[in-house]
DNA sequence: CTCTATTCTCGTACTGCGTACGAGAATAGA
DNA sequence: TCTATTCTCGTACGCAGTACGAGAATAGAG
């Protein structure tokens, strides 16, 4: 156990995790499953956030002892792994690329938007690096198909995804903790009066300005289209 | 304390937080400053990343009992949120906008990105939504004048803002992360071993072609500017 | 059928976290 | 000097992740 301390990001082994067929045709035979302590897992971070996803919770809910969970995942730390791949399996895409990579890209972004909405934890989870598993890697498989007519090179290709992908999160990210904000009332009003009197003091003329002028509300929906579609038109100009 | 499970974004009350200056003047006389307490949770948090930011530690550090710092901050993500705004203290720009905002606002991001570099950190404390403290609302005063030339409307210069900022957190952490696992060579073979092992399964043509095309290494400077450029010259094009 | 090696299960227990509580110390005005 | 106020911090509680190891289940060997 290498602990560098500088940052946070102690991966797990992926040969270790991602490539064991598994095979023990001796001793005791498993109660449970990866995959349904994973769907648990998953379930749970679903219903009530990442923070209620305790090794003692998931436990409960797939009706295991905490310490059995440590058959199938060596720690919590890989349980998010599994979690993070395992609803990438959702993403699965059946047509092939249509030929206009623009189009496709902008649907796959919508995809992992959508995808991202429907698991909040998502962004977050996200923002540690992964290694990536088998579904994320059939995802990945084909945006690099998507990519092919764009001729880019390899590493200029994984960049791309990475780019994409990090920009959604970030999206999404941000769409959420709005979204929380405006629908608590008492929040959002707090927030409101805080920057009214900060714009107020006088050192802050542009944001007194911007805020007295708002123009018309911007839908989250609007404004990852317009960002995206920025994003993916520059994306040839090398 | 109303916890509403779903999200982890448990705010802070910003008129409680921000808008104090101060003024008991009976009582025992503070032993400590919320100053130091941040500054010195900052600098740990620098040396040996966010997780070994614990109130004990903080405590030691400053040389202070642990229950001594509730009196200066309300909880641990409060404290977070401190330390955030402590930094944005760095950002600031004393020249005025040039009138080129499309180059006044590359300089903006690579001054953030610098920022995030020398605070690791950062991008995972960003993830969570913020309320912004005076060091923030300096630097986003001084972004909005940045934008001043282009017309866009309040909202919408906010907009651009939170869409800059969430780039580089999202593009820098990346970049940390990558660079957190070359600097390990046994880590980054069993990752390179791997993913050789999954483009040789036939599943993954695609992978396989990236990964023996590779082609010329980037440099994280070079993809920054490039993905950088793209957003930035989109930016007139509503 | 029994023995043994193997694998999984999970109760117990340890460390470390955030922080509630409240007794005591320091200070300012009456 | 007294009292109200404010800060300090030792103790303690509940919950986290997980090391350990005893016991249960299973498969092949004899």
């Amino acid at each position: 156990m290498s602990r560098d301390g500088r940052s946070g990001a102690e991966s797990v082994d992926p040969e270790q995790l991602w490539l064991r067929p598994a095979e023990p045709r001796r001793g005791r035979r498993p109660s449970f499953s990866r995959e349904a302590i994973t769907a648990a897992a998953v379930a749970l971070a679903d219903a009530e956030g990442l923070e209620a996803v305790t090794m003692r919770r998931v436990a409960a809910d797939v009706g295991a002892g905490v310490m059995s969970l440590y058959s199938y995942a060596p720690d919590k730390e890989t349980l998010l792994e599994l979690m993070v791949d395992h609803v990438c399996g959702e993403l699965t895409v059946t047509d092939p690329p249509s030929g206009d990579w623009r189009a496709d890209l902008r649907a796959v972004a919508r995809l992992q938007r959508a995808h991202m909405l429907r698991h909040p934890w998502l962004p977050v989870a996200l923002s540690t690096r992964r290694v990536p598993g088998p579904n994320t890697l059939a995802f990945l498989e084909h945006v690099l198909a998507v990519l092919r007519p764009t001729g880019l090179d390899g590493a200029a290709k994984l960049e791309v995804f990475a780019q994409i992908t990090a920009f959604v999160a970030g999206h999404v990210a941000h769409e959420i903790a709005q979204g929380a904000v405006s629908r608590s009332p008492d929040r959002a009003a707090a927030e409101g009066r805080y920057l009214a009197a900060v714009a107020a003091d006088g050192c802050h003329p542009e944001l007194a300005e911007a805020l007295s002028a708002p123009g018309r509300p911007l839908t989250p929906d609007a404004t990852f289209t317009r960002f995206l579609n920025r994003l993916i038109d520059g994306l040839d100009t090398d």
